[in-house]
DNA sequence: GGGCTCACG
DNA sequence: GACGTACGTGAGCCCG
């Protein structure tokens, strides 16, 4: 629902639950491990009353609670004295405050913080948001401060008096209106949040004052006028200080927000969500409470964690409920007929929209149809390149008749396609965009079901339409082979007979509408609107942009290193079967095993479960170090390593690179995928541009190849250390923060804090250590793990980290805090909202460590990717007037292509984006830093 | 098509 | 007390 006339908005300061509940409670513990829970049992309970109350009262349409995000604010950089002599937090009370958070969140209602502002601030700018859609506002709270806020729809509510609070109740207290309140408040100053106003000046003189003068800047301006000499000299002298008293008590009404009025209706809360919470905080009475309400309100199946194609009760429209009959679909082959879709579009106002083609490489497929649906179980295809013959040698090339013509069809459809109030809803909508770009539509705005899938179940399953239909709509749609076939006598889509085709591609527009009918309004239950609005959809067309542009690469280095690399290979293969004394197959691993473990018995091999000799890179430079007492064995598996190294430097890259150039383009277009990684990782595929050799010498000669045009160069910005960085802030250790702050060297920072040497001429090993300890705490680090990469005995590396936890407590506590928070509720959470899911973190067994360690890290990795993802969304506007193209993404690395006379414009404004994309969503810790690199390949960018 | 190996962050 | 373990990816090759 847009917010507007007629809507009810209810804002609850959720601060001011708190320490009511607090101070209102006798200190209570859960059972089971002593947590304080005694301020979030209160709350919860108010919460729970509120919402029965309001039930039965004035119902709001729109509800959020608002917190205080922390003591600091901008308003201690106007005055620092404020709100300096607040009482120290109860120590048992600050634990409690994430609960609070998360209990919000479990009834199914907004709760809202945000960095450097008060929750009265942001109640301040909602209510004023409220006011001017034309709605009404009611803030439960009774707090004096908020009472500026008052009139023109707004009125508060005393939750624990049942009493509503407006103007009448406010001219009894300040003795001015609500409109005056802050010139009050100003002039009498405010000893609980050290105000200073002016002294010896009350509330009733204020008021007094401000009724005679009007307002306060007249007062001040007409000072002078005063009779009373004691007032006159106190309102002259302490001009300045009234002045900053009323910034600080007057509200900000344009407190930045990332969301919207819209994305807070009031939304019946997920009764699974809302009892595991309860139950895991060890609320017995209220839970049964609670139990007992949601029996009589017929709860809605949970659409993220209940069964896939459980029926709803609600009388909500049911897309899954109508079985899918393909007599609904029909060929679109004349004007007509394709203007009666284009109207039926106009007056829905959206439409799911798939498009078939001849490849799945966007740059080089040809349109073959296009699907439209706009009603479930109603679907068109639109043939537009379907051709004779059965694709055989001899197969014409002459279109099949009766097709509308294509130039002619895609006249009629641009303007449905471009226009700003018309919804495109696609499957993997990129490459549909892709197709469109290329002959000249752009199709926006758009919405993706796969991205809205990803951004409530990452971590549950994969996001394709196939797997997407079967477990939310019941429904097994038609594989692609059984229109094209598959392996040798595969053919193109242009080829399948158009009855065939519209089956298949009208269902797809259909199942693609209704699952967006099926998860749209999931989003805001799943509480990850935001995410897919701010970090999903709109990547999708800056990621179309950079995979269009490709990057460019000479097939001439390329292919003058593949043929180094196949002679050092021939020469690489003749010494390994000369030390083997047999002829075999080095690339297979069998048969490297079994020459080295059976027939030139080099002890040490281990056979996997599959009976085969393990011969990984580890393996064999154990082997290596054998030199002494097998010399031979020792000297193969080093020749096996560094024909392994060719072997994959040459047909990974120097070859099947080439393979990717586009002929039309002369460059590679990757593609990425969005919904691939569960953590919001992208991942390039065809060909994977993310894992372009760097780490040694001769396969760095490989990025040597991705060139610049002529007068352009390449610049490369990567974040550094973001991860550790997002760690120290997420984990809140403040040695590694100042280590950041201060800019030095982690590693060695770490190895000194934990061995106690100093960073001045640090033995290189210690700090190798170190840094080995630094990232296996972002990956989950486990005793074996750290051993085997550091190639140090189980028990030493044991013994560092401890030692590391000793000395960084809040690492453990991260770790612990993370697990239990996944146990708890089956995902873990970026610092951006993005939720990934954690659906084994109960398993028992072996899979119990993977899934813990994985919780571990997704949070850190998943942080770091959302803000490239925001650099990334960002950059296409911040470098329009610059002759740049943004090319690659690796992770933590943007590759740009840049005119020569740009490059310093360039540098300086991506600089800027990258380390500022958290902002102002959200306020690190620690500052992020991005190093510039420019050269003309990527390798002296780099 | 699964397993192994290895390239990246 | 034993088991099995660093996180996230994609691609090429071998082999059944």
């Amino acid at each position: 629902m847009t917010f507007g006339k007629g809507c009810h908005l209810h804002l609850i300061d959720g601060s001011a639950f708190i320490f009511r509940a607090y101070h209102a409670l006798p200190p209570l513990t859960r059972k089971s491990d002593g947590l304080p829970v005694g301020a979030v049992a209160g709350f919860c309970n108010m919460l729970f009353r509120y919402i029965e109350g309001a039930k039965n009262g004035d119902m709001p349409t729109h509800v959020a609670v608002i917190f205080d995000h922390s003591s600091k604010t901008f308003r201690n950089e106007l005055f620092p004295a404020y709100k300096a002599n607040r009482p120290e937090l109860p120590e048992d009370l600050r634990p409690q405050f994430p609960l609070t958070r998360e209990a919000t969140r479990a009834f199914n209602i907004a709760s809202i913080e945000t960095e450097g502002f008060e929750a009265d601030d942001i109640i301040a700018t909602l209510s004023c948001q409220a006011r001017d859609a034309g709605g009404r506002v009611t803030i439960i709270s009774s707090d004096k401060d908020l009472m500026q806020l008052i009139g023109d729809g707004v009125v508060m509510y005393d939750e624990i008096k049942k009493k509503t609070i407006d103007r009448d109740e406010v001219m009894e207290k300040f003795g001015v209106g609500p409109e005056r309140v802050v010139d009050v408040q100003s002039l009498a100053g405010d000893s609980v949040d050290n105000v200073p106003g002016a002294p010896g000046i009350g509330i009733k003189t204020a008021a007094l004052l401000i009724q005679e003068y009007g307002d306060l800047e007249t007062l001040l301006a007409r000072a002078d006028e005063i009779k009373q000499p004691k007032r006159r000299e106190t309102l002259v002298n302490f001009a300045d200080q009234i002045r900053v008293s009323k910034q600080l008590v007057t509200l900000k009404c344009d407190t930045p927000l990332d969301f919207t009025l819209d994305s807070l209706e009031v939304r019946e809360p997920d009764p699974e969500a809302l009892m595991g919470f309860l139950n895991g905080m060890e609320f017995r009475t209220l839970t049964k409470r609670v139990a007992d309400k949601l029996k009589i309100a017929a709860p809605l199946p949970d659409p993220v964690h209940g069964p896939a194609s459980a029926p709803s009760q609600s009388a909500a429209p049911q897309p899954a409920a109508l079985p899918f009959d393909h007599a609904g679909y029909e060929a679109v082959t004349t004007a007509a007929d394709l203007d009666r879709w284009i109207a039926r579009i106009r007056e829905v106002g959206h439409v799911a929209f798939d498009t078939e083609t001849t490849s799945l490489d966007e740059m080089r497929a040809d349109l073959v149809g296009i699907s439209l649906a706009v009603d479930p179980g109603k679907a068109c295809y639109i043939p537009l390149g379907h051709r004779q013959g059965g694709g055989d040698l001899f197969a014409s090339d002459t279109l099949v008749e009766g097709q509308l013509p294509m130039d002619l069809a895609l006249a009629a459809l641009k303007p449905v396609l471009e226009d700003d109030a018309i919804l495109k809803i696609g499957q993997n909508i990129k490459y549909d965009l892709k197709i469109m770009a290329r002959h000249g539509i752009r199709l926006a705005p758009i919405e993706d079901t796969m991205l809205l899938s990803y951004a409530m179940h990452a971590g549950l399953h994969s996001h394709g339409m196939d797997e997407l239909s079967e477990r939310y709509l019941n429904h097994r749609p038609i594989p692609i082979k059984e229109m094209i076939g598959s392996g040798k006598t595969q053919v193109t889509f242009d080829r399948v007979a158009i009855p065939d085709a519209v089956r298949y591609a009208a269902e797809d527009a259909d199942v693609t509408l209704r699952l967006w009918q099926l998860f749209k309004p999931q989003l805001h239950r799943a509480r990850v609107t935001t995410v897919y609005e701010t970090l999903e959809r709109p990547l999708v067309p800056v990621l179309a942009e950079m995979e269009m542009a490709g990057v460019k690469v000479d097939r001439d280095v390329l292919s003058r290193m593949s043929n180094a690399f196949a002679q050092k290979l021939v020469q690489l293969e003749e010494e390994i079967h000369g030390l083997a004394g047999t002829k075999f197959n080095v690339g297979s691993p069998k048969q490297l095993g079994e020459v080295l473990f059976d027939q030139l018995q080099v002890p040490g091999g281990e056979k996997g479960k599959t009976g085969a000799y393990a011969t990984g890179a580890d393996v064999l430079e154990d082997v290596t170090t054998l030199e002494d007492s097998h010399p031979q064995g020792a000297k193969l598996a080093a020749r096996v390593l560094d024909w392994r190294q060719i072997a994959k430097l040459k047909s990974t890259y120097t070859d099947s690179l080439q393979d990717h150039i586009n002929p039309e383009t002369g460059r590679v277009h990757t593609s990425y995928s969005i919904a691939g990684a569960n953590t919001g990782r992208l991942a390039s595929t065809d060909p994977n541009l993310q894992n372009i050799p760097v780490r040694s010498d001769e396969g760095r000669r490989i990025r040597e190849a991705f060139v610049a045009p002529e007068g352009r160069v390449m610049v490369s910005l990567d974040y550094s250390q973001i991860e550790l960085r997002i760690l120290a802030h997420i984990a809140d250790i403040p040695a590694l923060k100042q280590a950041f702050r201060e800019g030095k060297d982690i590693h060695a920072m770490t190895a000194s804090e934990m061995f106690g040497v100093p960073v001045e001429g640090m033995d290189p090993m210690v700090r190798r250590q170190a840094k080995a300890i630094n990232f296996g705490v972002i990956y989950g680090i486990s005793g074996f793990g750290l051993a085997r990469n550091l190639r140090i005995p189980r028990a030493e590396a044991q013994g560092f980290i401890d030692r590391y936890f000793e000395r960084f407590p809040g690492i453990r506590a991260y770790m612990d805090d993370t697990v239990s928070f996944a146990k708890a509720n089956g995902f873990v959470q970026t610092l951006f909202g993005r939720k990934i899911n954690t659906p084994e973190i109960n398993a028992k067994g072996p899979g119990a460590g993977f899934a813990k360690r994985a919780a571990i890290n997704a949070p850190i990795q998943g942080t770091a990717a959302d803000v490239i993802r925001r650099a990334m969304i960002r950059m296409p506007k911040a470098i329009a007037g610059i002759d740049a193209k943004m090319l690659l993404q690796v992770h933590d690395e943007l590759l740009f292509e840049v005119a020569e006379r740009d490059v310093d414009r360039l540098i300086e404004t991506a600089r800027d984006v990258m380390e500022s994309a958290a902002e102002p969503a959200v306020k690190l810790d620690v500052h992020l830093v991005a190093d510039a690199g420019r050269g003309l390949n990527w390798a002296a960018a780099h």
